[in-house]
DNA sequence: ATTATCTATAGATCTATAGATAATGC
DNA sequence: ATTATCTATAGATCTATAGATAATGC
């Protein structure tokens, strides 16, 4: 759903105040445990909200998750749009968003372990980061700079690597996370077409200020 | 742990047959929903074994579901070794591991389903397919087939690339899977160092029979 | 005689709802 | 007057165990 309207009133604040209550609970639960077995008293408990409030707000838990993966995953688009706006070459977008995204991993792990666990679902999704991949792969088709055809199986690879390369910043936290991010870069664009050098160097530039 | 030794007599071999209808039944139901919330009562049903006996052989849910998923990867660890077994080019076998992951998500679907939802975990483990990976990616880089220089890093590729090429043919099955599976090959070839014309060539040569 | 399986069940936990309370709009 | 929140609770479900039964080894 669209970001709803703006609520009115103290009444609607109040309300939409309970919802985000909740939905904060749950993406807590579903990045500490990846799981959805937490029973609604524990999430309300967590959300310091009356127990019965849950079902003012939502049906049933899968109701709830889903809510906060959507959340989460909005979350992280926005973020994408604020550090990565003014890079027009591709080349260093697709770099930028994997280098961007190891060093999220560290400065707000809530909304990467929901991406962890549950990003594979939205690989190919209408919404998240997979539109916004497609686009920068065809910018950089029509340009030149990418060589490949087929921008459905590059998005594949993108999405899967960089779920795999969060899953091995969060197993593996002792290793570097920006080199680790830099080398599945370089490895990316030289998939996508770009000479060896120009690829080591595109994953390697400096980035803009990341907070 | 290692396959332990086969049961001796009677007694032991219908142990293990309980105790493998609750490992069967786990894997059905981890690949149906993916997830764990089935209770103790409904898995021992569908294993059609006593509901107390669930604790003869595991202590809890999660020791099945895990005892489910190395079941799982091992069967799929030893499909890989009858099919690519005669494969010496790296190059050849990893196109040949996705072709082959392709076409084992039609023909045995349960097993590939638990590699989808539980396959993210085990993409930089021990076991099961990544030290493959991994060994072939070194063969290709000491015979020169591959320039890269971070097998690491091309591992993260290729595990998360094969889930993601998992997802989209399960999520997708409208589309072509061999198709698929071979125009992702040939970008990951590239991206390991192939000329494109290899690539284009080595991840659709003819492949042994699949079954 | 030994061991696994099965049935029955106690106790805990969970879901969903009903009814009381509190906050706000008009 | 209206609406959301909260508390309390009925009923369902789940886990873990105890004790009876059945199968096998020696």
């Amino acid at each position: 759903m669209p970001t709803s309207a703006a609520p009115r009133n103290r009444f609607e604040r109040r309300r939409a105040e309970t919802r985000q209550a909740l939905v904060r609970a749950a993406r807590q639960i579903l990045a500490e445990t990846g799981d959805t077995s937490a029973s609604i008293q524990v999430i309300a408990e967590r959300a310091d909200v009356g127990f019965g409030s849950f079902y003012n707000h939502f049906e049933s838990k899968t109701e709830l998750f889903d809510a906060a993966v959507s959340d989460a995953l909005e979350e992280l688009g926005q973020t994408f749009d604020e550090h990565l706006q003014g890079i027009d070459d591709p080349a260093e977008l697709v770099a930028a968003g994997f280098r961007l995204s190891a060093r999220l991993a560290d400065s707000r792990p809530e909304m990467m372990q929901i991406l962890r666990h549950r990003g594979l679902g939205h690989v190919h999704a209408g919404s998240g980061l997979a539109p916004r991949a497609l686009r920068d792969l065809e910018v950089g088709i029509a340009s030149g700079r990418f060589t490949i055809t087929d921008p459905t199986a590059a998005v594949t690879v993108l999405g899967g690597s960089l779920l795999a390369l969060l899953e091995l910043r969060f197993a593996r936290p002792d290793l570097d996370g920006d080199e680790a991010a830099s080398n599945l870069a370089e490895l990316l664009l030289r998939m996508l077409g770009l000479p060896p050098d120009d690829a080591r160097d595109v994953a390697r530039c400096p980035l803009p200020d990341l907070g």
